[in-house]
DNA sequence: TAATAAAGTTAGATTAGTCTAACAAATTTT
DNA sequence: AAAATTTGTTAGACTAATCTAACTTTATTA
C-alpha cells in the first residue's frame, strides 16, 4: 500500500515523462519543483521509492519509473482522470474547477470503487481536459495533437486538450469561450504570456 | 483546516454522543477504543483539539464537543453519509460495503463538492443504513426507532436502520435478507451474539 | 582545462501522530 | 476509610515527510 505522498511522487514522475514522449528520466530539481518540495526532500523519497522497487535511482543520477512503478502511477492517473470526468459530467463542475478536488479523490483506496466509477461513467477514454484516461489494463488512447498556435489563421480544427492545467490558464481559456471538442476556426492570434 | 485525524476524533466524539442521546460527554478510554488508538495518544490529541476550541477538556475530566466542534463534526458526518448514499444509489454498491470507502471520502475538502453531491443525490434525508443525513445547516431528521428485538413476535414494522455498522454484522443482516425500508413481520427470534 | 555554475546529497532539526512503560488520580469494593 | 481497580496522564521514543544549511558531484563556459 502506497502513501498519498508516494503516490504523488510516482504520478509526478509519470506526468513529467508523458509530457515529452522523448524523455523517460527526470532530475531531482525538476521533480521537486513539480511537487513543490525542496530537492533535499525529494532525494530522501527517492531512497524509499527505490527500496520499494518503484523507481530506478543511483546517487547523482536521473530517476526513472520501474515497470512496477509505472503501473502504479498509471493507476493513480486513471483515478485522477476518472474523478475529473465524474465531477464535470455528473456533478456539473466546470472543467477548470476539478483538478484540485481530483488531486484528493485520486488517493482513495478501493479497486472496486474505481471499476464501478468507470462503469458509471461508461468507460470514458478522455477526461474533461482532453487527456486520455488509461483503461483497466493501463492502456490509453493517443491523439495526434497540434498546439493551437501551430494552427494557421483561417484553418479549422477540433480542440481536444489543453496542455497547461493551471487554474489561471484554464480560466483564461474558459473566458475566451474555448471548450473541449469544439470546432474552432482561427481568425487571428492573440498573445497569452509566453504560450 | 482540520487534518484527517482531527476530523476523525471529533466525528468519533459526535458518534459516541449521538448513540445514547442522554450522553454529551465521553471518556478517554472509550474514545481511544472507538478510534483504535491508545489512551495516551488520545490525551495528546485532546490538548490539540482544546487549543483549537473544538472540545471542552480538563485533565482527568470528560470530553465534550464545543458548539464549533459539533458543527465541524456534523459536517464530517454529513459527508460520510452522503458518500455512502452515492456509493449505493449511483455506483451500485451493497450497503454493507460502503462504510470503509466513505471513511476515506468523508475527508475530501471542498464545500462545493458536498453541495453538488447533495444536489446530485436529490437531498437525501437518510443514508443506506437508515441513519439521518444532516442537511446543509446541520439539521437532521429523527425517527422514533425500536430495535428489532424489541418488536413482538407477530408484530409488523418497517426496518429503518441498523445500529451496528461493523462489516460482519451488516453481512449477517444482509444474508438473512433484511434491508432498509422493508416491511417485516417478526415470526420468531434468533440470537445473534449479544445483540 | 581550470573556474564557475548548476544539480544533487547529507546532516540535523521540526511537526504530526503514534507507541510503551511508568506514574497519578478517581472510583469502586470490601 | 483503606485497599484495590479503573481511568487517565506524562515522559520518552519512533516514523513519515518536510525544512535549512553546508557540502559534493557533475556540467558548463570562458
Amino acid at each position: 500500500m502506497l502513501s498519498f505522498t508516494e503516490e504523488n511522487y510516482i504520478k509526478a514522475l509519470l506526468r513529467l515523462t508523458l509530457e515529452n514522449s522523448e524523455k523517460t528520466v527526470v532530475g531531482t530539481n525538476e521533480l521537486a519543483a513539480h511537487l513543490g518540495v525542496k530537492p533535499a526532500t525529494a532525494t530522501a523519497m527517492f531512497k524509499k521509492l527505490k527500496e520499494k522497487k518503484l523507481i530506478d535511482y543511483e546517487k547523482y543520477g536521473k530517476i526513472a519509473l520501474t515497470e512496477e512503478g509505472r503501473k502504479k502511477a498509471i493507476q493513480v492517473l486513471r483515478r485522477h482522470r476518472l474523478w475529473e470526468t465524474f465531477l464535470c459530467e455528473k456533478l456539473g463542475f466546470a472543467w477548470d474547477e476539478v483538478h484540485e478536488i481530483a488531486e484528493q479523490l485520486e488517493h482513495i483506496q478501493s479497486e472496486k470503487l474505481v471499476e464501478k466509477l468507470d462503469i458509471f461513467l461508461d468507460f470514458p477514454a478522455f477526461d474533461p481536459h482532453g487527456d486520455a484516461i488509461p483503461n483497466e489494463k493501463g492502456e490509453m488512447k493517443i491523439l495526434a495533437k497540434k498546439t493551437l498556435s501551430q494552427v494557421e489563421i483561417g484553418e479549422s480544427c477540433q480542440v481536444v486538450a489543453v496542455k497547461d492545467n493551471s487554474t489561471p490558464f484554464l480560466q483564461y481559456v474558459a473566458q475566451v469561450g474555448l471548450s473541449i471538442n469544439e470546432q474552432v476556426k482561427v481568425v487571428s492570434k492573440q498573445p497569452y504570456d509566453a504560450s
